[in-house]
DNA sequence: GTCTATAGCTGGATAGAC
DNA sequence: GTCTATCCAGCTATAGAC
């Protein structure tokens, strides 16, 4: 499964086959189809595994954010890390290989629940005192966070400036709505009002809920 | 051309070929070498002559926006509309690959270029007598929006349930985003001293041109 | 469990007929 | 410009020795 990781990190999911990844492995080919049955099959049990030790390293980590600016702070931690060992690349190119392979679908809906569940604890932690738990949909945040991660290391893959530019942007959104927690009531009701008026105030989440 | 677009939106990076590319167009193999030197460069030039394509088709439309709440709807046409032609999807492939595949790296930027200097536009204009202009780093917006469009799609094609959710749940943010537009200028301030004790003013900019 | 060997296929790329 | 034919490398998957 190490091996597969490290392919998938280093070849890409087009260069992934049974032959690279045994030789990442040291090991003979045939033992993919011994243990695994296929190499999807291995690509899925490989990126769940990792996906399940990457986000336990991080829960530790998480546990600790106690505001959204911390939290964009261990994001931009993360991205820094993925230089290195290369976990949300891994999640991407099973991503792109998922989509016209419906074998590695569930794996990689899988592998990203798990990243998308620890940031829904932390957002809803973060958020718990702030005006904007009652009119931000948490579940639907922490989903757009882990997608749009997937979406800034790829476009790092091609251009990092342009992407370390992106980043930096978005810390500044972050800080944006810090401010509008601090802000009064009246702003308050106010933005739920603009919320409302726009058709977005969701249906579902916390407040919904009987 | 089409038929390596076609080949990449439907089967992947990991399942292109000259031979895929060649049958979706109803040609010779051989063809793809004779014209275009390799697969690679296949790829190349059909992404970037996509993209040309695309954003000059979505030109138009984003020409009429005026808030970022009408960019914000543009963006959630051209999710829907990827359903059925899935231009985006195709970026993706191509990012994928190209975390590996060098060659395929330039045109992948290139395409992608395309696309934010077209948001950096709208954002531009829409921002224009806002606040927010002379806070926020509006290249640096552009390429998030980008890059995080591509992560929807990746998502969306793995979960499309969680994607929508995902999707409503930006379109939130959006408008909180106009809500602080809307501020008087005491919130400015504060808002401007905030990014600035969090570390994240921007050097460069429109703001920081001499 | 791990290896070699092999079948049968698909891949990139070229030569050469038309 | 487009095709057929071809080379050889690499692919999945299995059979069978150890």
């Amino acid at each position: 499964m190490d091996g597969a990781l490290e392919t998938l990190r280093t070849r890409g999911i087009a260069s992934v086959s049974a032959r690279t990844i045994a030789a990442a492995a040291g090991v003979n080919q045939a033992l993919v189809f011994y243990h695994f049955g296929s190499v999807d099959e291995l690509l899925s049990a490989a990126c769940t595994h990792g996906a399940r030790q990457r986000v336990a390293a991080y829960a530790e980590r998480l546990a600790t954010v106690s505001s959204l600016s911390e939290l964009l702070q261990v994001g931009l931690e993360l991205h820094e890390q993925e230089r290195a060992d290369g976990n949300v690349i891994v999640l991407a190119q099973l991503l792109a290989g998922a989509q016209s392979e419906p074998k590695l679908a569930p794996a990689a809906a899988d592998a990203l629940a798990l990243w998308i569940a620890e940031i829904e604890t932390v957002l809803r932690r973060v958020l718990a005192d702030s005006p904007l738990a009652a009119v931000l949909d948490v579940p639907g945040l922490a989903r757009s966070i882990c997608a749009a991660f997937i979406g800034f290391e790829l476009y790092d893959g091609v251009d990092g400036d342009g992407a370390a530019r992106a980043v930096s942007a978005i810390a500044q959104l972050g800080s944006l709505i810090e401010l509008v927690e601090d802000l009064g009531p009246a702003a308050r009701r106010l933005l739920r009002a603009k919320l409302r008026r726009s058709g977005f105030e969701r249906g579902d989440g916390p407040s919904g809920r009987p």
